[in-house]
DNA sequence: GTCTATAGGAAGATAGAC
DNA sequence: GTCTATCTTCCTATAGAC
């Protein structure tokens, strides 16, 4: 099967978003690139490194991919469907636009406690893909903020909620779920769904004022 | 001077904390290095680079570093003991433990906006460094965390903040700050003081309950 | 302290046998 | 489709002239 049909478009959202991709040699050199791109970055990959832990010569990488970047790409861009994918399943939620967005980040964060090496690729090697690959990306990450935003400009114009910098809000919960891929392992104290909890908690929080005139000495918040 | 003589010991958390590096061949060469580590990455960038954009020649490196992961280490570590400097400073302002984070989250904030391109080598690059640097940042990173920790835990003691879940809330407040050397560019809609100011507001949110009886259909927050 | 030159090896990618 | 062998380029770091 040559490069081109790489079978890569079935991923579920679910814990292994590398799990599809056909033929199986494809599959293992993805996985390996994948896990050392997240633990050394893209630049300190080597091609003979993924090939080796793919259980293969040098070359044969060479028989599934174009280049090195290519499969970069693929885990950036499979990485960001996935997530789109999610937060505009959680969209979809009914109620009132308070609840969907708690279940929005709730899902948003779980995702990426989950699939964190997968993620802190997609969101800390962008300067490694070519111009045409960065820009398909880019179009993925605005899909993302727009997601967000629209919903929390909903619950502004409902008067649901009482903030003043939609654009701001939109930027700072987006910014909490991802950020999660930078410190989250699997190993650690917190379960993703504790974490998931605690961070749609906190939107609501950060969504409504707080509880009565609380001092504030300082600058007021979201001007 | 030798290479062991590098003053790199006054950095100021002011604006360019490479600035005071002597003698001007290893700050020209660190300067050069920041740039290309933070848009490029580390694995991305040659000591050839790094040495023609400082208008030196490739051996000239060598003589105000060892190696190019000393010059990763000098930028990581002047970024840590600068970030760490600042949230020590703002922990020392008088007045409510609610009044003292605000104005650590606004200085952190402010931080991570003005030196975002060395808080994105500093947080990123860590895999580039030796085990034993290593183990020195991992030291600044933990004084970090437990300077706004004793200070949420604090407020928790004096009963002054509604939460269940002071680690937590400590790794979300430092996280959102943190991210912000991710996102942030200079010239984008948002100038670094406002992000702040809306930052510590959101912290007051975080740590107060929400308005009233506010309609919590899903899970609860911070259990 | 800066240069040129180069050692010595490793990088990405390809060719051709099987 | 996988291998070995190799092309060409580039890498980090050092040596030695000035």
């Amino acid at each position: 099967m040559p490069k081109e049909f790489v079978d890569f478009s079935r991923a579920p959202g679910g814990h292994d978003l590398l799990n599809d991709i056909e033929p199986a040699s494809a599959r293992r050199l993805a996985h390996a690139a994948l896990d050392s791109f997240s633990s050394v970055g893209y630049g300190g990959t080597t091609t003979r490194i993924i090939s080796e832990r793919a259980g293969l010569s040098s070359g044969a990488l060479y028989v599934s991919f174009k280049s090195k970047e290519e499969i970069l790409f693929l885990c950036t861009r499979v990485s960001h469907e996935s997530a789109l994918g999610v937060l505009r399943a959680a969209a979809e939620t009914p109620g009132s636009v308070m609840n969907r967005l708690r279940k929005m980040m709730y899902d948003f964060t779980l995702w990426h406690a989950r699939n964190h090496a997968i993620a802190r690729v997609a969101q800390y090697e962008l300067a490694g893909l070519t111009p045409e690959h960065h820009e398909l990306i880019a179009e993925l990450r605005r899909q993302i903020e727009s997601v967000m935003r629209s919903q929390i400009q909903l619950g502004v114009d409902q008067g649901e909620f009482d903030i003043e910098d939609q654009a701001g809000l939109t930027l700072a919960a987006l910014s909490l779920a991802i950020d999660v891929c930078r410190w989250y392992s699997d190993g650690g104290r917190l379960s993703a769904e504790r974490l998931a909890d605690s961070y749609s908690g906190l939107v609501t929080r950060m969504l409504s004022s707080s509880r009565d005139g609380a001092p504030r000495e300082g600058a007021d918040a979201l001007r």
